[in-house]
DNA sequence: TCAATCCGCAACCAGAATGGTTCCGAATTG
DNA sequence: CAATTCGGAACCATTCTGGTTGCGGATTGA
């Protein structure tokens, strides 16, 4: 999780959700993000595979959010771009004659999967219709 | 976080706090680890810095743990080798002129804040000691 | 005094990841 | 048929990562 991939998926998602059933093209989305069209339809299609939005070719063609705001947490969001964990153990395998090297790896994985899931239920309860609210109240 | 010096780090510690007063040099701990001696060294230099360990030359020397097992939890690990935060956000600024862009940062700062509060809750909550104690209580 | 041991630090390296960009083909629309 | 839009491959510069070498300096102990 050292890239921006996930914040720039739940921006986009919050701007479909914004839009409504209006379809946007990833030239529009990308002079939001401030970036490179190619790089918005990179992100969109993994969120395309998790199946939270199509895409349209042609004119009038761009992206819709298929479900409704409240039903998408960001949580799902993080599955949907992320596959990693936060927590990459040993580059090279510790020593197994080592007696801590031999137990450090299942030790951690407990510990750093109790902190993740801890992570995660914070991240399950915010849902794009959330940060549309926020957005909507911002001032002008 | 992508890296895996936060697992070294954790390792490192616990294999400190196994061989007690002991000074080991980062050559033996290397060699638990199954890396280089330097990779260690830059670790524990990090670790020095945050008070947990430290180091002496010559013959004989080598690095200790300065602090009691049950002193030391995976949380302030993790803030001795890591100062990043695990959710970036965009890698250039999103556009002011757009309403989503305009709030989409500050809203997800928090999200993300609690999000990773929780997570080092959980890290809060192991010890060196509990490590040690795990390692010891496995089969030979 | 001297040799062995150990850390400290800088430099360098290969490989991978990252975000960005260009190009062209295919599908759709009207 | 022309304009629009996505799809996908290719390429690029930058940065990060873990690993490695080399050498200087400090400490130890014979």
């Amino acid at each position: 999780m050292t890239n921006t991939r996930y914040t720039v998926a739940i921006h986009v998602l919050t701007l479909l959700a914004y839009a409504g059933p209006e379809a946007l093209t990833s030239e529009y989305i990308a002079g939001s993000v401030n970036t490179n069209p190619v790089v918005i339809r990179r992100i969109l299609a993994g969120l395309r595979v998790a199946g939270l939005v199509r895409s349209q070719g042609g004119p009038g063609g761009g992206w819709q959010l298929l479900r409704a705001p409240d039903a998408v947490s960001l949580l799902e969001v993080l599955r949907a771009v992320d596959t990693e964990t936060s927590f990459p153990l040993h580059a090279t395998p510790p020593n197994p004659a080592c007696p801590v090297g031999r137990s450090i790896q299942a030790l951690l994985t407990g510990h750093f999967h109790a902190a993740q899931a801890a992570m995660e239920r914070e991240l399950a309860r915010v849902s794009l219709r959330d940060l549309l609210e926020d957005v909507k109240a911002q001032p002008a």
